[in-house]
RNA sequence: GGCCCGUUCGUCUAGGGGUUAGGACGCCAGGUUUUCAUCCUGGUAACAGGGGUUCGAUUCCCCUACGGGCUACCA
């Protein structure tokens, strides 16, 4: 019997999610799905310095632009709510107050200026300043001072953190779906603030707390979390509450160069880093991304199911995905390679689909009513890796090339081919049946029988219909302009060319 | 600095005590397309270093190096 699966996506709503943000959102969902539970977001917004307006908003819309749907969340209310940490208050300080009575936590007075003084004249002394068992008890807390001078201090309204009481001596062994055991001394540890002097948690508080309170089984998160899982650990065990199963996604590195990918790697790169527009940066979406492609190159960052197979649909990635299969090291982002898996979905996108973009985004208006539209993206979407680019490998299907290329005329216009495309035109409205088979046919066998050359002929021939010497098969693009659209090019061209 | 995590082609990765160390992206070459691109075929390229353990280590252990993260009344 499978327990019951719950996990949750826990941004702060301190900026645009950046794709590792979403990676990790994914890889929870995939795993929700994967086991029959439930996906939640809960938006931890307890710091109220750092809070931007309009990034929940833009967290919900990239989750939901991605396919990544939750089930609970600040707009999906359950009874497992409310789904904001600053609604959450009450329950931060119940428990808060409740360690302090079990001896696991204490009112620490310290101001940031003393703190800040101690970290500093330790430093000079090529020295860390840790506020734990060595040195708590020379500093102004609970534990250093008598009841009735805290009780004092309490009266008198004085600003207090409640800090956490690391143990002394004690070796912990932590456990990690990724990374196996972990262990650690808690001498090290120092004794971390749960709860700050404007009334809100820190998020080591208000994440346990919530985690337990909604049931979480799994926590799946980003490995900058694995230093705090020692704390998490303990806070478990002081309030005797069974620990979720904890997994530490590897982190995705910047492209080139030292460190964590950040927002500045894609305007150097030139690649999106957030899921949709913020600000100046586009997004993935309006790079003309495809939601599948970037989901399916962030399944493949990190983690891979152990086959060949490469491209996922999201159903297939939840079939696919296990935690055991997640990689531990860091994966440096190759942006090269999401073009890739772009090129590949838009290959899997029905022709009406991308039709359609062509429509909304790309043609003038005017144009807009050639019925030959889906039949044009066939010839061409193969050689497309972005929908846009459909329009820009295919303009001369919707409007009459009216330049051509120096080096191509040059090349290929000689003395004696306007009367060679002068015969063709002649040929050509002859022709009854415009299809591409039998217009080839017409002009090879023409072409034959007037001992030419392939060369002599079809270049030109091309540069008079596309206006350059690219796209697909000369024929099927004629048949696609048709005989009347293809003769008048040839006359226009006739002009234009020497 | 301290603590923790990691290290297979340039990149994403498979593998795992005995393999020609496999795939993908990129790059290069050939083929197809009398074009360009796509596509197909082929090629290039890796077990960080040093000690162990072992008949045998890329695989297990230790050390070093390197990389990454954390070290806030931020998450």
């Amino acid at each position: 019997m499978e327990e019951k699966v719950r996990v949750r996506f826990a941004p702060s709503p301190t900026g645009p999610l950046h794709i590792g943000g979403v990676r990790t959102a994914l890889f929870n969902y995939l795993f929700a799905r994967k086991h029959n539970g439930k996906f939640i977001l809960r938006i931890e917004d307890t710091d109220q310095n750092r809070y931007v307006a309009g990034a929940e908003e833009y967290i919900i819309e990239a989750l939901e632009w991605c396919g990544i749907a939750y089930d609970e969340g600040p707009d999906k209310p359950s009874s497992y709510g409310p789904y904001r940490q600053s609604e959450r208050k009450p329950f931060y300080q119940k428990y808060a107050e409740r360690l302090i009575a079990k001896g696991y936590a204490y009112y620490a007075f310290d101001t940031a200026e003393i703190l800040d003084f101690h970290r500093k004249d330790h430093e000079a002394k090529g020295k860390t300043f840790i506020y734990n068992w060595h040195n708590r008890l020379k500093l102004t807390n609970s534990l250093s001072l008598s009841a009735e001078e805290v009780q004092q201090k309490l009266n008198a309204e004085e600003e207090y953190v409640i800090r956490f009481k690391s143990p002394q001596d004690k070796k912990l062994t932590l456990h990690d779906v990724v990374r196996g055991e972990i262990t650690i001394d808690t001498n090290i540890l120092d004794d971390k603030i749960l709860f700050k002097s404007d009334g809100m948690p820190t998020y080591h508080l208000a994440n346990v707390v919530d985690d337990h309170l909604m049931e979480i089984s799994h926590v799946i998160r980003g490995e900058e979390w694995l230093p705090s899982l020692a704390l998490h650990n303990l806070l478990y065990d002081a309030f005797e509450w069974e620990k979720p199963v904890f997994a530490h996604l590897p982190l995705i590195l910047k492209p080139t160069g030292k460190g964590k990918l950040s927002k500045r790697d894609g305007e150097k790169g030139g690649f999106p880093i957030f899921p949709l527009r913020w600000d100046t940066s586009q997004g993935y979406r309006e790079a003309g991304y495809f939601p599948e492609a970037v989901v399916n190159f962030l399944a493949f960052l990190g983690w891979n199911p152990g086959t060949e197979q490469e491209l996922f649909s999201l159903e297939e990635l939840i079939a696919a995905f296990s935690l055991e299969r997640v990689i531990k090291s860091g994966a440096r982002f190759d942006p090269e390679k999401t073009k890739w898996y772009n090129h590949q979905w838009l290959q899997r996108m029905p022709d009406s689909v991308l039709a359609q973009f062509l429509k909304n985004e790309a043609i003038p208006a005017s144009l807009k009513e050639d019925n030959s539209l889906e039949k044009t993206i066939s010839l061409i979407k193969e050689r497309a890796d972005f929908p846009q680019d459909l329009w820009t490998l295919g303009t001369y299907f919707f409007i009459a090339p009216s330049d051509f290329p120096e080096k191509a005329v040059k090349k290929h216009w000689k003395e004696d081919t306007p009367e060679i495309m002068q015969q063709i035109i002649t040929l050509l409205e002859a022709i009854d049946d415009f299809s591409s088979t039998h217009v080839e046919m017409a002009i090879k066998s023409w072409i034959e029988e007037q001992g030419l050359s392939f060369g002599k002929v079809m270049p030109p021939l091309r540069l008079m219909i596309v206006g350059d010497l690219r796209g697909p098969h000369l024929f099927d693009i004629m048949t696609t302009l048709g005989k009347e659209e293809c003769i008048s090019r040839m006359h226009t061209a006739l002009t234009r060319l020497p």
